[in-house]
RNA sequence: GCGUUCGUAGCUCAGCUGGAUAGAGCACUCGCCUUCUAAGCGAGCGGUCUCAGGUUCGAAUCCUGACGGACGUACCA
């Protein structure tokens, strides 16, 4: 349900009345519980733009606010309106959530196409901890507009197209000749004894180079060669997206070789437009505001990641018909994408109306405060990383309860899995982020164990009840009011998130929800024998609604939640 | 040097695009289990929103400058 903007026709049919025509209306949260439920402070900037007194105006409006909807309207102070919810009918449209069957949210009547260009791994190593954000922050996106009725399209544009590949080629041959791939298992070590030897052997060194001319003027044993290395480093990805609970699959792979075709033709594209320019016997893009020209060919005629970015742009626009495109990259790639951006829409290799977004992301750090690496100083595996989760989130539940072996394993991948996402989900993108495994798998505070804990509590309450649930929501105290008007309030956070990519939007929403309910149900008896029953199901029903709609909050960010604690 | 970005409680972070007395968690001090999971709940402590100006009825939020940090700065991605 769209709640502000039920709230918010309201006020503009009363603006209406009183023959006045503000710029956007939009109610917010009141700040305090005395101000009631919503608070419109736009008054006092219409009133101004008038020249009129907004006391008298706002006083105007409440007069002209009507409905069921709403039990009492106050102008407060210089001109504020406090709005305050009707119990009954809030009651009655929490009954409506208890019966629908996706808590009343309806889906986009006009879809829009979004790619959500995310995790892009570079197939010459394993992914390690610099994939992570990308990889969680963009699914949860992916997630998010496709639960809203978009039309998403999930791209992951690996890198396997490179330098490193002609050496990573050269080395496999020499080594194997033919042989098993079995060493390929350990990808990161194979690409250090490539890169070794490529640093001490001259030799080596020439002919890597000699490979890379081979593969991308197409010769046959050297692609299968690359086509097989590719393949193997593909699957160790797909493990580690399994293990992580991520929907991309091979499917969803537009590798930059994929590109390779359209370049020629891109770079005449932006020939034809005029922007091109030859610097130093490289082509280049001036940009305005900028010292720096975005190099689309290299002065030997080798093409870089600008002109790869701008034909995967072309393709997006052209073949996928998008109509935004998210982008979730390390933000230290920003000046770099604003130089694509650019570049695409004012060479026309876009449409004009594109949205073209770079999602961006700070970097991960450890808890103190430098850029997270293994002891030694080289980068963490992320698979590593997700098995520590586990093993961290198995000793953390181990001696809690009475789990089997079996049961502690399944729930501490949930568990830990469950952690790391949300631990980064929770913070501001844009910032870097501390890592810190004591605080994602404590129970307190901001944390997705917190969530799957008020989680198995309903459940275990559901669990007990084994009346038939007839009724409706009734509303008594101020606790339940509360916990309604958040629960009505989902879809309007969903929107927000969507709109500014912003997955903790979610997050904090889950957060002051789950609160919400914790002090409902410390006070708030079920189950209890003294518990008149058409309070029983008004509680039940609450809680249900309350259940699943952190159930389907965490499944949007990735993460699972459990029956039992 | 130039550019981008950030600076909120001891620590980690919110703050809904300018609103009313700036909020959480951790840490610290107290209180609450014969009742649905106490891995919880409540109370207290803790602030010159880096600093200085400006815009206006009103600024953590917008504009300018300073200081401090991070990142980027032409043929890697």
């Amino acid at each position: 349900m769209k709640f502000k903007s039920l709230i918010n026709d309201k006020l503009q049919a009363a603006f209406c009345k009183i023959g006045i025509t503000p710029d956007m209306i939009a109610v917010s949260d009141a700040s305090k519980p005395e101000f009631g439920d919503f608070q419109y402070n736009g008054v006092m900037a219409v009133a101004k733009k008038l020249g009129r007194n907004p006391r008298d105006i706002a006083l105007l409006l409440a007069d002209n606010i009507h409905g069921d909807m709403i039990s009492k309207i106050e102008v407060a102070g210089p001109g504020f309106i406090n709005i305050h919810i009707d119990k009954e009918w809030l009651g009655s449209k929490v009954t409506e959530l208890f019966n629908s069957k996706d808590l009343t949210i309806e889906k986009n009547q006009n879809p829009k196409t979004i790619v959500v260009d995310y995790s892009g791994p570079n197939m010459a190593k394993e992914m390690h901890v610099g994939h992570l954000r990308s990889t969680i922050i963009g699914d949860s996106l992916a997630n998010l507009f496709e639960f809203l009725g978009e039309r998403v399209i999930r791209q992951n544009h690996i890198g396997d197209w490179g330098t490193q590949f002609g050496m990573l080629i050269a080395y496999l041959e020499e080594v194997h000749q033919n042989s098993s791939f079995d060493e390929l298992k350990n990808l990161e070590d194979f690409y250090k004894l490539a890169k070794k030897k490529f640093d001490d052997n001259l030799d080596f060194a020439k002919k890597a180079r000699e490979y890379v001319v081979k593969i991308q003027s197409g010769d046959k044993h050297c692609l299968e060669l690359w086509k097989k290395f590719i393949d193997i480093s593909l699957s160790h990805c797909d493990e580690v997206y399994k293990k992580l609970g991520v929907t991309l699959t091979k499917e969803d792979v537009r590798a930059e070789s994929f590109y390779n075709d359209m370049l020629p033709s891109v770079i005449e594209k932006l020939e034809l437009s005029g922007l091109l320019q030859i610097s130093d016997g490289a082509k280049c893009i001036f940009l305005p505001n900028s010292e720096v020209p975005l190099i689309v060919q290299k002065s030997d005629g080798g093409y870089l990641y600008a002109s790869t970015d701008l034909a995967a742009i072309k393709y997006r626009n052209d073949v996928l018909k998008a109509d935004r495109i998210c982008y979730v990259v390390d933000a230290r790639q920003s000046e770099h994408f604003a130089g694509v951006f650019w570049t695409a829409k004012e060479s026309g290799l876009c449409n004009s109306d594109v949205v073209l977004e770079h999602i961006a992301f700070g970097t991960m750090m450890d808890k103190s405060g430098k850029p997270f690496k293994t002891r030694d100083g080289g980068t963490v595996k992320l698979i590593d990383l997700l098995d520590e989760a586990v093993i961290r989130a198995e000793g953390a539940i181990k001696d809690r309860a009475n789990f089997s072996n079996d049961e502690a394993l399944s729930l501490a991948k949930i568990i830990g899995i469950g952690a790391v996402k949300y631990s980064d989900l929770s913070i501001n993108r844009e910032s870097n982020y501390i890592f810190d495994w004591d605080k994602m798998l404590s129970f307190d505070g901001n944390t997705s164990l917190y969530m799957q804990y008020a989680y198995a509590r309903i459940q275990s309450i559901l669990k007990k009840f084994d009346g038939e649930i007839f009724g409706s929501v009734e509303l008594g105290s101020d606790i339940e009011h509360k916990l309604a008007i958040m629960l009505l309030s989902f879809e309007d956070i969903l929107r927000r998130a969507a709109n500014d990519a912003t997955p903790h939007t979610i997050t904090s929403y889950l957060y002051d929800l789950v609160t919400i309910f914790m002090r409902f149900y410390e006070q708030s008896p079920i189950l209890r024998d003294d518990v008149p029953y058409n309070v029983k199901v008004s509680r039940i029903m609450l809680s249900t609604v309350a259940a699943r709609t952190i159930k389907k909050g965490l499944e949007i960010l990735g993460i699972e939640v459990v029956d039992r604690l």
